[in-house]
DNA sequence: CGTCGATGTATCGAGCCGATACATCCCGAG
DNA sequence: CTCGGGATGTATCGGCTCGATACATCGACG
């Protein structure tokens, strides 16, 4: 139905080009350096989405000035138009419920420098929520099915339940920085100890 | 093109069933209780998945005695055939590189009581050596841009390569015990200790 | 008696991946 | 010097899976 549920892709491309104008290949992989351990795009996905952003007008090819094109390669430079810097200020402003799912998470939270302190909490908070969901979820079924599980899998359910509830206390870390830093008003976090 | 890379669901659904015949919704709870925090498949994908199976005859419709048919809301209950047995230990045995991709990798864990020792510590170092590439590589992406980034993008980074180092440690841990136990030959796994 | 939530089967649109196909550039081995 | 392999670069296709949705029946509770 309306376009942006899933469209996670957008949200990282915009991010990126915020910063500075790419072309295909190297935003991906700046993309994925970004984002580690937490998601890889493909190309499958990433010049699809880049047809679509440009025909939203969100971004635009960049014309290198005529001289400078020296060895070049035929690439295509896309940067963002103000039309894009605007949606992307919306997306970081309005991230709504499908910003704490998996897939979403971890991309919101790399361009959480760009996202208003409220925001970010609420971000932070709702993801937690998610996870302590379903940290009951799947507690509840494994009471219930429990014996008739061999031990790998009882194992299996042993190392999911605590990889989440490490990932909850560090959550719970950062609402704690994220609440100090608040009560503490006008401390830059952008320059803070460096 | 081959039919069969990524569809790990076929092997979930075949594995459940060999246990007990079972109907779509019970089969997803089931499917979803044994992989907890792994993974949770969607109507979207079973029943299709259901369609394909039956069409390949690896599953019937089971046929519950006309007498025993009482109140009965409509459910079709599958079950195993012959050769769905034999594709499913065709599944197990075989085990390619596919079986340690994040998506596959629990699935097959889920069923390793069915699985030959010799496959379990494959896949098991597969995974393994799978999450080290990335770890490398994203170490080294890491080590490239670190002073380009953030203190939220390195918080992330730091906490994804913490969790997957712990999965690595976990998967040694299971090594280990897999390798003591074959050195120990002949104590039957599946009724160690209950 | 109504309705609400669990049970149950099923489909559709859309996002994303993995593989693949090309073409050019650079650099080192032969 | 030349040839080939690996990085750079753009692009598409098939297919899997999800999330939402639709519909129907059952049991329980007020």
């Amino acid at each position: 139905m309306a376009a942006g549920q899933g469209r996670v892709l957008e949200l990282a491309v915009l991010g990126s080009l915020h910063e500075t104008p790419l072309h295909g290949y190297e935003l991906r992989k700046r993309l994925n350096a970004l984002l580690g351990m937490f998601r890889a795009f493909s190309y499958g996905s990433l010049y699809p989405c880049l047809r679509s952003l440009l025909a939203q007008g969100l971004i635009a090819e960049e014309q290198p000035a005529p001289s400078t094109i020296v060895g070049g390669r035929s690439k295509i430079v896309y940067k963002l138009t103000a039309e894009g810097k605007e949606r992307l200020q919306d997306m970081l402003t309005q991230a709504g419920p499908s910003a704490w799912e998996d897939e979403s998470f971890g991309v919101h939270f790399a361009f959480f420098r760009h996202t208003e302190a409220e925001v970010r909490l609420r971000i932070l908070e709702g993801r937690r929520s998610r996870l302590e969901e379903r940290l009951d979820s799947v507690r509840t079924a494994l009471a219930r099915t429990r014996e008739r599980l061999d031990s790998y899998t009882l194992e299996l359910q042993r190392h999911g339940l605590e990889s989440v509830e490490r990932e909850v206390r560090w959550l719970n870390e950062l609402i704690a920085t994220e609440r100090r830093a608040s009560e503490r008003p006008e401390r830059d976090t952008t320059s803070s100890d460096e």
